[in-house]
Parts: C-alpha cells; structure tokens; sequence
RNA sequence: GCGGAAAUAGCUCAGUUGGUAGAGCACGACCUUGCCAAGGUCGGGGUCGCGAGUUCGAGUCUCGUUUUCCGCUCCA
C-alpha cells in the first residue's frame, strides 16, 4: 500500500470506529472541519493530559490558565496579525499566481517614480551646474505627466485603503494596465478580501456592537494575563504559563485531514526569562520537548527538527519538530523565540507596565519569552497514522491493530464473558466492577470471542479480559495482549496492577 | 482560487440501450457454538449528495451546485 491510500485507509477507519467524522455530514458536511467521536475525544483527551501534567506537574516554575477565545480587539492589533493577516488578493487567470493588490499598485507607483527620477538625472546630465532640480521637475514636460499620473494613482490608492474599497483596488490595476509579471496578460480576478482571522459581533444590537476576532492562537490570552499570574502567583523569572485551547484561522486552503483545520486546539506554553538568556532556554526547551514525544514510544527516527531561516515577525530563533505523516515530515510542534515582542507591544499598546523587578539586581526589564506550541489535532494525527498496522497472521488473514501507546488509547481493557451464559457475565460484571474506577473500558458479549478481539484490535484496546469456565473454580481470567496477542492466566484481584503498569499517565511521566 | 477524479445502506461496492434499488460485511432478536473476524432463521436500514432540465419514465443523459480526494496555488 502506498503512502496516499495508507492515508485514506486511515481516513476511513478513524470514521467507522468512531474516531472523527466530517462534521454536518447530513447536511452534506462543512470543508475541512471534522469532530471526535466517542474514540477520538478520549485519545485527544489522553494527549492533553499528558502534555498538561508534564508542564504543570513536572515542573514548579510553570502554571497553567484557561482564557477566552474572545479578547479585546486591541489585543491583535499588538501581537501584530491585524497587519500581518488582513491582505486584499487578487489573482491572475492565466498564470494562475496571487498577488496583493496593494503591492501591485505599489509596484506600478515605484515605477513611475523612477522613470521621474530617470528625466531628472538625464536634466542633471544635460544642464551640468546650473541645473535648478525644483525648476527641472516644475516645468519639464515628460515630469510633469508623470507626475500627474502619479499623482493621480497614488490619490485613489489611498481613498482606496482608507475605505477598504476592493472594487476601487481592482479599478486601479484595471486602469493602469497593471498586468502579471508571468504571464503579462492583465486576465485579473476581483479583489477579495482574504482575512485570516474570523470575526464576529459582540453586544445584540447592530449599532452597538463591537467587531472581534476569535483568537488565531491560544498564546495571546497568556501574554494579557501575564502580569496577574505574576503577581498573584508569586512568580519569579524564569517561569513559565501553560494552557490548551481553541483557536481559529480562515486558512484559503484547509486539507489534509484533521491536519490543517480552521478551527483548531493548540497547547502553547510561554516560558518568561531574563533578556540574553532566551537562547539557552530555547535550547532546553528542544531538548525537552523532543524527550516528551520520543517517550510515548512512536520511534526516534520519526522526529526531526526543522530549523526556520526566514523568521516571524515576532521571532529572533525558531524550530519545528517535524513528525513523519503518511504524507512525509510535516510540522507538529513550533518553538520560537519571541523575544520581548508581544509584552513589549502590550505594553506599549495598553500603557501598563509590564515590567520584571528582578529583586537580585535591582534591574527592571520586559521578560523575554520562548514559546512551545503544539497542534493537539495534529498530535492526534501523528498517534493514529503511526498506530495503524494491518498484520498479517499465521492463518493467512488480516487484522487491523491500532497499535496506540498504551497510556492514550481511549479504551484500556475490554472484559468480555467467552459464553455468555453459565454465571459468565455475571463473573465478567464483577471483574467490571474492580475496575471500572481506574480505567475505561468495554463490556461486549456478543459475537465470538475471536471478533470480539479484532474489534478491540480495530480501536486500539491494549488488554482484554476474557471470564471463561475454569474462572468459576480457579478465580483466574486470561488477559490477552493487542500488539502479541499473547494470553496468560492470571487472577482477578491481580489485574488492576497489572494493567495499571502498562497503561498509567502517571509511569508514563515518571520517563520524562 | 484553478485543473482533474469521485459521491448508491454504517462500511466495501454492483446496478445492462433510460423501465419495480441490490449483494457481502456491519446492526437487532432468537437458536447452535465457544480463545483470535463461526453457522442458521427472521428483522431494521437508502428521496441513489443536493437542485433544476430532457423524457411517458432518470441511480443511469444534460446543466448547475455542495462535499471529498489528487495536483497546483496561498499561508506558516
């Protein structure tokens, strides 16, 4: 099988066994945006979970919060994305390439700037000294149409911003023979509007109400919030403010799955220090976040860092941690310098102070701060690519195992009677019982015990407890192992331990 | 956004020149059985993605539309 088929395989097996649908698909589904199932969301759930402890539990110095999705308008107006995600966009039919329309305009204004600069420096040629620029550009012909033309242009393009008037963009290129520098042909789209950040209305009544963003990351709510967890937590540089959440990005193109999705939950961690030291926590933060995913046992060789030569705008160092998808290494974690950015800008923006008193030197300063930002859909991704395997057994057939690390598969134990008659289920309703306070589990009697198996295998059930005659005299049960499929006997009130081990949060972490 | 392909039951698919919508698996009940996808009987489930058009008649032909996949493009 190759790579793209694996991949729709997948597809399709995360939507029969209840990992994610296409979301609305009875109104005929909604491009590129996907639920969890009663699978997917205790994979998703386990996943977060482990990140959350392994930032807020192993270390001291970092807290986690849980801010709002809606924030102050002025808050994107600081980190920068109401500049950097607000492009008007036109396309040309023939070579098919997108442009801003505004740098086109801008492009064609430079142009005729410098054929302005060109008569001027051929006037400079020819007069020698007694060359009068101011005089040269007030009477010169060839200047003077220039100029008008510019003059012209450059008036309707700022009308044009200031209003935001796309037809009026499109007008421009249109009445500037303005054409594509591939194809040369001026075979334009309209002007859309292609703003990243979806907005909505607060407050009921239209004149009222205020436009605002749904946050397009999570990181935001940790840098207003900066200064209260400071405070209140008693925090002293260098720590650390953790937190999961949605966020939301009207990316042009969504695809590949639950890889690029315009709603999308992220778990982003700012770790504050000291200026001049962020490249020795940029480091440890690589080191460490790389342990964190080489520990859930997928492969070393699976991970790889992608160093970024062209930087952000926020950034002075950044890397991914790139995961081997189905569709090649793809990014799956970012960690970047941000420098002092984004409180720098708050703070500017907001006029409060958000300054570090360091007690020590007497120094003050606005707190550097390297980030580490992980998409939890696209973490969910990489567990449910990796795990998938279709063996082939000894018998000549197939099975489909989700071969998911232990500690996030949704499901840990399966108990199922072999008869369901005989006292069977009875037995098996108390096995149940000692451990349902520690594990999710399944209760199935239906079918024979072999389907039962592969449909366990097909959600990724590290054990199952099969209660058969010999358990009515001896007390023993036979546990069953997904990725050996090998059996052993063992007793019931041993269980809970045994299984306890394999699949706990708790060793998993203890690895770090 | 552009180009190509596709859409029929929960899943995989069949459906003849345009003439009463099917199979296997899955699902439910019962019987038989019991350690790696067993067998039998009965049963539930589909406005053939959606909307128009052509036609006496459309799952089938035409147009539009939505969604998905692949490639480009865009973003990071």
């Amino acid at each position: 099988m190759t790579q793209e088929e694996l991949f729709k395989v997948l597809v399709a097996h995360c939507k029969e066994y209840g990992f994610i649908f296409p979301s609305s698909e009875i109104y005929d589904g909604l491009a590129a945006v996907y639920d969890y199932g009663q699978m997917g969301v205790q994979l998703k759930n386990n996943i977060k979970n482990y990140w959350w402890e392994a930032m807020t539990r192993l270390n001291e110095n970092i807290v986690g919060i849980d801010s709002c999705v809606f924030m102050h308008p002025k808050t994107w107006v600081a980190s920068g994305h109401v500049a950097a995600f607000n492009d008007p966009l036109i396309d040309n039919k023939d070579s098919k390439k997108r442009y801003r329309a505004d740098v086109l305009i801008e492009d064609y204004l430079a142009k005729i700037e410098e054929k302005i600069n060109k008569e001027v420096a051929k006037g400079r040629k020819r007069f020698g000294d007694a060359f009068d620029e101011a005089q040269f550009r007030a009477t010169n012909p060839n200047v003077l149409r220039e100029k008008a033309k510019y003059d012209e242009v450059h008036g309707r393009y700022l009308k044009a911003e200031e209003a935001n008037d796309l037809a009026e963009y499109k007008q421009i290129i249109v009445d500037c023979g303005i054409v594509c520098p591939i194809s040369g042909t001026s075979n334009w789209t309209d002007v859309r509007q292609f703003n990243l950040m979806f907005s909505t209305e607060m407050g009921a009544s239209a004149d009222a109400s205020m436009k605002i963003y749904l946050r397009p990351e999570t990181a935001q709510g940790i840098f207003v919030e900066y200064l209260n967890v400071q405070k209140t937590g008693r925090m002293k540089i260098p720590f650390g403010i953790a937190q999961i959440g949605k966020a939301f990005r009207n990316e042009i193109v969504a695809r590949q799955f639950i890889f690029r999705m315009r709603e999308f939950e992220q778990m982003e961690m700012e770790f504050f220090c000291k200026p001049g030291t962020e490249m020795e926590w940029f480091a440890k933060w690589k080191e460490n976040r790389m342990k964190w995913h080489v520990n859930l046992g997928m492969g070393a060789e699976n991970y790889r860092f992608h160093d970024h030569e062209k930087l952000a705008h926020y950034a002075n160092a950044a890397t991914d941690i790139e995961f081997n998808f189905p569709f090649g290494f793809k990014e799956l974690e970012g960690i970047h310098s941000r420098t002092d950015f984004d409180l720098g800008n708050h703070q500017k923006l907001s006029g409060k102070k958000i300054q570090y008193f360091d007690p020590e030197t007497g120094e003050s300063y606005v707190p550097y701060c390297v980030e580490t930002s992980i998409g939890v859909d696209r973490m969910c991704l990489a567990v449910l690519a990796h795990s998938y395997t279709v063996e082939k057994l000894e018998n000549g057939e197939e099975r489909v195992v989700m071969k998911i690390p232990a500690p996030l598969a949704p499901i840990k134990v399966a108990v199922m009677p072999l008869v369901k008659k005989d006292g069977l289920p009875e037995i098996a309703q108390k096995v149940v019982d000692t451990l349902k306070y520690d594990f999710s589990y399944q209760y199935d009697e239906k079918d024979s015990i072999g389907k039962r198996y592969r449909r366990q295998d097909a959600i990724g059930t590290p054990f199952c407890v099969t209660i058969d005659h010999e358990t009515l005299s001896d007390g023993c049960v036979t546990l069953r192992d997904r990725d050996s499929m090998t059996q052993e006997r063992v007793k019931i009130e041993e269980l809970r331990d045994i299984i306890e081990k394999k699949v706990s949060l708790t060793n998993l972490l203890r690895n770090l």
